[in-house]
DNA sequence: CTTGACTCTATACCATAGTATAGGGTTTAT
DNA sequence: ATAAACCCTATACTATGGTATAGAGTCAAG
């Protein structure tokens, strides 16, 4: 039930086929099994909705600056054995340290962008970038 | 004063004097001038400061997943009459908008690591990726 | 039972963001 | 005044994250 194609997938996550390919040599992405039984031995690939989710995630984390790498490191975090615990929690430690340094640097460059728009809503104009002399502390307005 | 050589802006923004050259064709990054008195006609670039800045900024920015393109359009964003008050409204209005659903993103990646971390506090295992079903809504201890 | 849509593997190509190298001139410290 | 360190332009190469194409097999509908 609910066997999904590679095509199946690739629309429903809304990205190429090719590109599931690539992330399944990337070991991002796997088939829970071929088709190959009595009847059929295509070898076709049969994808779970998880996969879906999962390729969401990925996309995801890209657009927040995580490389295929990192975010194989992010989907790889699982702890088997109580003893690998201690290595896991340094792993997703230093994740959501960077993880945090990107949250700060987003909402100044939101609080950036705001005082941008109030620039407008104050009919001035601006001469030099007013983003970098927000960043520097100066006022803008 | 305080001019600098593309070596010093380069050592100090913590980027190799290549990377400077290719943003500069790339017209992200402008010496103020180049050297070229009575004295010395060697062409060499001298920048200012703030360019050092702007090429944390950039760096900055990269780690947040916009590309040079998108950096180039936020390090242009300047209101030079007051008819282009509209235009610039609007496409700040557009950043202001991803940078908010990144902000979105990245503050439930930080919960789902921060319950990742203490699924081994309290010493359990876990089998599938925690991430993802965590994102999924399902408990992950 | 065939035709169009889909899948398979494999390989080639592309854009972005650099990095490296060559071949030459310039500066600076000794 | 000369060598080491730096800068210039130009071109080539690299890694990452895909996209496109070829050539062949498979499936599903009429």
């Amino acid at each position: 039930m609910n066997e999904l194609t590679i095509g199946q997938i690739a629309k429903k996550a809304g990205v190429n086929v090719q590109t599931i390919y690539f992330y399944e040599r990337k070991n991002l992405v796997t088939p829970v099994k071929r088709r190959d039984t009595a009847i059929s031995h295509s070898g076709y690939r049969i994808y779970s909705e998880a996969e879906v989710q999962k390729i969401l995630f990925i996309k995801n984390a890209q657009e927040l600056g995580f490389s295929l790498k990192e975010i194989s490191e992010l989907l790889h975090l699982r702890i088997s054995t109580k003893a690998q615990c201690r290595l896991v929690q340094l792993k997703a430690g230093k994740k959501l340290k960077s993880v945090e340094e990107k949250l700060k640097s987003l909402s100044q460059l939101k609080k950036v962008l705001g005082s941008l728009l109030n620039v407008c809503r104050n009919r001035k104009t601006t001469d030099a970038c007013p983003i970098l002399k927000s960043l520097q502390g100066k006022e803008v307005l």
